[in-house]
DNA sequence: CTCTAGATCCTCT
DNA sequence: GAGGATCTAGAGA
C-alpha cells in the first residue's frame, strides 16, 4: 500500500538485500521548520564485523553503538570536521549492519529544504549523504531514532518502487577498505544520483622538504 | 563537464 | 596524532 510505514520486518535482513529494496521509498523528518520527504535514489550497505568499510568492523564504540541495537533505527555519524550522514540499522539486534542513504529527491518540503541550503540548486539539495542530512535536518541529535514509530518525527514510508531494471550496483563511494565490494545501488538514470568518486586519502599539510 | 585545494573536529590508536 | 562512508568554490575546457 502506498503511503505505508515500511515494517520494522523490513530492515530485519541481509543488507545487501534491504539496501536495494529501499530505493525508491520516502524518508521523512519533521522538525518545528516543517516537514521534509526525500526518494530515495542512492544507497550503500555495510555489513559490519566482517567488512573493512564499516564503522563497526573494530566492534562495539560509543560512536557505532547504535548500530548493534534493533533494525529500524537511525545511525547518525559526524565526519570531516563538518558533515552528518544517515544510516538506517538492518538485521538482527545484536548485529551490525547498517545501509548509508546517499541521496534522494525531496519531494515534500522543498522550502525548508532550499533554506537549510540556500546555495543549492534544487537537484543538488539531497544529492550526496552529508547534503541530505541537512535537507532533511538531520544531525547529531537524530541519532537512534526508530523510523517504525507511526507519527514519529522520522519514518520510512513506501513510495513509488523503482523498476528493477534500472537499479544499478558498483563499489562504495569514498571508502578505504574492500574497495571491490559492490554493494553501493543507485538508480540508472536518476539525476540526483551522486557523482562517483574514488577514496583520495588526505594530508594534513603541505609536506616541506626543506626551508 | 573536470580538476584542485581548503575547510574543520571527532574518533580511535 | 592521523585520517575520515564529504562539500564547496574557483579555474579551466
Amino acid at each position: 500500500m502506498d503511503g505505508a510505514l515500511l515494517p520494522r520486518d523490513f530492515f530485519d535482513g541481509p543488507v545487501e538485500e534491504v539496501a536495494p529494496a529501499l530505493l525508491g521509498h520516502v524518508i521523512s523528518h519533521r522538525t518545528p521548520e516543517g516537514e521534509v520527504a526525500a526518494r530515495l535514489t542512492e544507497v550503500e550497505a555495510y555489513a559490519g564485523p566482517l567488512d573493512p568499510a564499516s564503522h563497526a568492523y573494530r566492534g562495539r564504540t560509543p560512536r557505532n553503538e547504535v548500530m548493534f541495537g534493533p533494525p529500524g533505527h537511525v545511525y547518525v555519524y559526524f565526519t570531516y570536521g563538518m558533515h552528518f550522514c544517515m544510516n538506517l540499522v538492518c538485521g538482527p539486534d545484536g548485529t551490525s549492519m547498517a545501509v548509508l542513504l546517499r541521496a534522494g529527491e525531496i519531494i515534500e518540503g522543498e522550502d525548508v529544504a532550499r533554506a537549510r541550503r540556500p546555495r543549492s540548486t534544487v537537484r543538488d539539495l539531497a544529492r550526496g549523504p552529508a547534503r541530505l542530512c541537512q535537507a532533511l535536518g538531520v544531525a547529531r541529535e537524530q541519532n537512534g531514532l526508530d523510523v517504525c514509530v507511526p507519527g514519529g518525527p522520522m519514518t520510512v514510508r513506501r513510495g513509488e518502487p523503482a523498476d528493477p531494471a534500472l537499479i544499478r550496483n558498483g563499489p562504495r563511494t569514498g571508502v578505504n577498505g574492500a574497495k571491490e565490494v559492490p554493494w553501493r545501488f543507485w538508480i540508472e538514470g536518476d539525476r540526483t544520483v551522486s557523482p562517483y568518486r574514488p577514496h583520495v586519502p588526505r594530508q594534513r599539510k603541505k609536506i616541506t622538504a626543506e626551508g
